[in-house]
DNA sequence: CATATCATAATTTTT
DNA sequence: TTATGATATG
C-alpha cells in the first residue's frame, strides 16, 4: 500500500515538475470555477493535458466525467495525443472534442424529442447557401440585394444570440433594422429557412449550438443527466466563444461548478463568428468565487518576437492586464521587406527560406508563410514549385469539400436520411437521368403546396410527373430504398453499403470512365473516401460505426488536416488556420492597408482592434524570426493596384535595434529595385561569396570569405578604389547587392 | 432537357 | 484573373 501510494506520488511529481508555478497552480487548482488566462506560448495545451492527467490519476475521476472543448479538431486531436503520451494509455472515454462534435454526440440522442430524426443530416455552409438560394428564387427576389452569403451570416449571427425565426419576426424592432439594410424580406427568409431545414431533418453548424441549448434548458432530465455526469468541464479558446456556447457551458457545469476555461483575450479572432470576448469578464461576474490564473511567461518566442507583440497589442483599448514576457535571448530583429510587386514579393520570400535554411541548418518544416487572405496563396505556390521546395497548404478545400467527395457523401446522407433535400438536389440527376431544373423547381413547389415531404411526394411521381420523368424519379427512389435496406441488415456495414451505392449509382462508373489526369484524381479520391470508411467501420474504438454517425463526423471536417506534419515541408496558411501553432521562421506576407488590415475591417474601432490581434496571432507564431513584408503594388480583381504599407508596421516597435534594422532594409530594396530582379535586403543570409556588393562608405566590393565567429556572422570584402580588404560585422553593415 | 457561350462577381477569416 | 451562374441554342 505504501508502496503504491510512494509510485503514484513519483509519477504524480514528474509531470507536475516540468511546470511553473502559475501552470501547476492552474492544474492542481480543480474544484470550483476557474480562468487561466493565458499568453501566447505560455503552456497553454500543457496546462489543459496535464490538467485532465492529473483529474484522472490524482483525482481519481473517471474518463467519461470528463468534458474537454476545443475549437477545432486538430486542437483536439493534439490533446487527446498528448494526454495519452502523458498518462501511457488510450482516454477515449474522456469527452473531447470541439464544441460542434460534441454537441452533435449529445444531439444523437435527443433528436426526436426535438423533432429531429435520430441521424439527423448536417448542412454545411454550402448546403445552407444553396437552400437559401432557392428560398430567394421562391420569393421571387433578388439575389444581387439578397446575397446568400450575407443572408446566412445575418441568421447565424441571429441564432448565436439566441434569436429565432420566430423570435425574429415578433420583434419589431428587427424589421425596422431590415428595412434600414434594404432587406425588408429577411424574416420571412429566416423563417422559411429554418422551416426546410427542420423539414428536412437537417441542422445547420449553428442548429447544432442552438439544439443543444434548447434540450438542456428545456428538458430538465436530460440536462440533470449531464450535468451530473460531467463532474469536470474544461474548455479551451474561451475568448472564441459565443453567448450560446458559454450559456450551455454554465448550464453543464451547474451542478459541480468544475469549470475551468482557458483564453486569451488578445487572441480572439472570431468576432466575426459572434465570439464574444466579453464572455471572459462575464465569467469573472458569474463566478464571483472563481481562482485566476495569468501565464504570462513565453516560452516559444525570442524577447525581439514577445516585445513587438506586446507593442502591437498594446494599440487596442480594449484589453486585459497582461504583460507576457520571456527569458529566452533576445534573437534576430524584426526584419520588414519591402518589395515593387507582389510576385517579387513571393520569389524574395522563397528566395529567403532557401539561404536561411542553408545558413541555420534548419528544415523546411521550420518555415511558414502567412497571410490574410487564401487568395494570396498563389503567388508563393508559384514560386515555391520553381524552386523545387515541398510545401503544404493548410486550409482552403478539404478532402471532404471535393466536389466528387461531395457527391457521393451526398448519396450516402439521402439514404440515411430520405427529405435530406440538398443531398437530393446534389445527385437526383447525377449521372444523367434526365431530370433537370424545371423538375427540380416543380418538387419544390409541390412540396409547399401538397404539404408532402420530399420522399413521399417522390413515390407518387406517377400523380404529378410526365411518364418519362415520373420513371426517372421511380428509378431512382427504387435503387435508393435498396440501399437504405442494407442499413438494417446486420451482414452489410456502412462500409460495404457505401461500396454497393458507389458502384451501383453509376458515380464510380461515371469517374472511371473519365481517363484525364483529373478525372482518375477523383477516382482515386471516392476510393480514398471508401478506404476511410473502412477504417471508420473497423476502428474498435468508435461506439458507433454506422454509416449516420460516419456521415455526422465528417460534416465537421472542414479543414483539411494531414497527419503528415512529419514530411519536411514548408507551410503556407491564413493566420485564422495558424492559431495555436509555431514554427521556427515565420514570414508575414502582404502587409498592406487594404489587405492587412482589411478594407472592410477598417469601418469601426472593434473591427480594426479585432485585425490587430490577428497580427499579433500571427507575431506570436515565431520562435527565431519574425519577417514582414509588404509589396507595393498586387494584382487584385486581375488589376494592378498600388498598395501602402500596413499601418501595423508601425505598431510594432518603438524599439531602437529593429527601428533601425527597417531602415536598412527598406533602404537597400529602393536603391536595387530599379536594377534587379530580386529585392535583395539587408538580409545577410543573401549573400554568398563571389557577390559583389556596394558599401555605403566603401564604394563597390567582391566577398571573398563568409564567416561566423561567436554567432556574429562576418563578410571579408575587397573592395576597388584603394579601400583593399575589409572585414565587416553583416549585422551592422549597410550592404546593396549587385547582381 | 442538355450543352455551349457569355457575363459578372469576387477576396476575409471557420465549426 | 478565375470561377460561377445565367442565357441562348440545339
Amino acid at each position: 500500500m505504501a508502496n503504491l501510494i510512494e509510485q503514484t506520488a513519483a509519477i504524480d511529481t514528474s509531470y507536475l515538475n516540468e511546470l511553473n508555478e502559475q501552470q501547476r497552480a492552474a492544474v492542481i487548482h480543480t474544484e470550483g470555477p476557474s480562468l487561466v488566462v493565458a499568453g501566447a506560448g505560455s503552456g497553454k495545451t500543457k496546462v489543459l493535458t496535464t490538467k485532465i492527467a492529473y483529474l484522472l490519476k490524482e483525482k481519481r475521476a473517471t474518463a467519461s466525467q470528463i468534458l474537454a472543448l476545443t475549437f477545432t479538431n486538430k486542437a483536439a486531436a493534439e490533446m487527446r495525443h498528448r494526454i495519452e503520451r502523458m498518462i501511457g494509455k488510450n482516454v477515449q472515454a474522456v469527452w473531447l472534442g470541439t464544441f460542434h462534435s460534441i454537441f452533435i454526440r449529445l444531439l444523437r440522442l435527443e433528436a426526436n424529442s426535438l423533432g429531429y430524426p435520430t441521424y439527423f443530416s448536417v448542412y454545411d455552409a454550402d448546403d445552407s447557401k444553396s437552400l437559401l438560394k432557392q428560398i430567394i428564387k421562391e420569393l421571387d427576389l433578388s439575389d444581387q440585394i439578397y446575397k446568400p452569403t450575407l443572408l446566412l451570416s445575418r441568421i447565424s449571427h441571429a441564432k448565436n444570440r439566441l434569436v429565432t425565426a420566430a423570435i425574429y419576426n415578433d420583434n419589431p424592432h428587427y424589421r425596422e433594422e431590415d428595412a434600414r439594410m434594404q432587406l425588408p424580406r429577411f424574416g420571412e427568409i429566416f423563417a422559411r429557412y429554418t422551416h426546410y431545414c427542420q423539414r428536412a431533418g437537417a441542422m445547420d453548424f449553428d442548429d447544432l449550438l442552438t439544439q443543444t441549448h434548447t434540450m438542456l434548458y428545456t428538458n430538465p432530465t436530460v440536462c440533470a443527466k449531464y450535468q451530473q455526469q460531467f463532474r469536470y468541464l474544461l474548455i479551451d479558446e474561451f475568448q472564441d466563444t459565443n453567448l450560446i456556447q458559454y450559456q450551455i457551458i454554465q448550464k453543464l457545469a451547474a451542478q459541480h461548478h468544475n469549470i475551468c476555461v482557458v483564453g486569451d483575450d488578445a487572441q480572439s479572432i472570431y468576432a466575426f463568428r459572434g465570439a464574444d470576448i466579453q464572455n471572459i469578464l462575464n465569467f469573472t461576474r458569474d463566478y464571483p468565487h472563481h481562482h485566476i490564473t495569468k501565464l504570462e511567461q513565453n516560452y516559444r518566442s525570442t524577447q525581439h518576437i514577445v516585445t513587438a507583440a506586446n507593442h502591437i497589442i498594446s494599440h487596442n483599448t480594449t484589453q486585459l492586464k497582461k504583460k507576457v514576457w520571456t527569458t529566452n535571448k533576445l534573437g534576430e530583429p524584426i526584419k520588414i521587406i519591402k518589395t515593387r510587386s507582389d510576385l517579387e514579393e513571393s520569389q524574395w520570400i522563397v528566395q529567403a527560406i532557401l539561404e536561411t535554411k542553408l545558413h541555420n541548418l534548419a528544415l523546411y518544416q521550420d518555415f511558414a508563410i502567412l497571410y490574410r487572405t487564401n487568395s494570396q496563396s498563389r503567388n508563393f505556390e508559384e514560386a515555391l514549385r520553381k524552386k523545387n521546395i515541398p510545401y503544404r497548404m493548410v486550409g482552403g478545400f478539404s478532402f471532404f469539400q471535393r466536389k466528387e467527395i461531395k457527391e457521393l457523401l451526398a448519396y450516402l446522407r439521402f439514404v440515411v436520411n430520405h427529405n435530406d433535400t440538398e443531398a437530393f438536389k446534389k445527385i437526383i440527376n447525377l449521372p444523367k437521368r434526365g431530370i433537370g431544373l424545371s423538375t427540380l423547381e416543380k418538387i419544390g413547389t409541390l412540396t409547399n403546396e401538397k404539404k408532402l415531404p420530399l420522399w413521399e411526394l417522390l413515390g407518387k411521381a406517377e400523380d404529378f410527373f410526365r411518364a418519362p420523368t415520373a420513371e426517372a424519379i421511380l428509378r431512382f427512389v427504387a435503387f435508393i430504398k435498396t440501399a437504405s435496406l442494407k442499413l438494417t441488415t446486420a451482414e452489410e456495414n456502412a462500409y460495404t453499403i457505401a461500396n454497393y451505392i458507389a458502384k451501383e449509382s453509376g458515380l464510380l462508373k461515371q469517374l472511371y470512365e473519365d481517363q484525364t489526369v483529373e478525372g482518375l484524381a477523383r477516382y482515386e479520391h471516392i476510393q480514398e473516401l471508401l478506404s476511410s470508411l473502412k477504417q471508420f467501420v473497423d476502428d474498435p474504438n468508435n461506439e458507433d460505426n454506422s454509416l449516420a454517425s460516419f456521415l455526422q463526423t465528417v460534416a465537421l471536417m472542414t479543414q483539411e488536416y494531414e497527419d503528415d506534419t512529419s514530411k519536411d515541408k514548408v507551410t503556407l496558411m491564413t493566420i485564422h488556420a495558424a492559431k495555436g501553432l509555431e514554427f521556427k521562421y515565420i514570414y508575414m506576407v502582404g502587409m498592406e492597408e487594404g489587405l492587412f488590415p482589411s478594407a472592410r475591417m477598417l469601418g469601426n474601432q472593434e473591427e480594426l482592434e479585432e485585425e490587430r490581434r490577428l497580427f499579433y496571432v500571427a507575431v506570436t507564431r515565431a520562435q527565431l524570426q519574425l519577417t514582414l513584408s509588404y509589396a507595393l503594388s498586387r494584382y487584385r480583381f486581375g488589376k494592378l493596384m498600388a498598395m501602402r504599407p500596413s499601418r501595423f508596421l508601425k505598431e510594432i516597435s518603438l524599439e531602437e535595434s529593429t527601428a533601425s534594422s527597417n531602415k536598412i532594409a527598406t533602404a537597400a530594396t529602393q536603391r536595387t529595385a530599379a536594377a534587379t530582379q530580386f529585392m535583395p535586403c539587408n538580409n545577410v543570409t543573401t549573400l554568398r561569396v563571389g557577390h559583389m556588393v556596394r558599401h555605403t562608405h566603401f564604394g563597390k566590393g567582391l566577398i571573398i570569405q563568409l564567416l561566423a565567429t561567436e554567432g556574429k556572422r562576418k563578410a571579408v570584402i575587397r573592395f576597388s578604389n584603394n579601400v583593399g580588404e575589409k572585414t565587416l560585422l553583416l549585422n551592422y553593415a549597410k550592404l546593396e547587392l549587385l547582381i
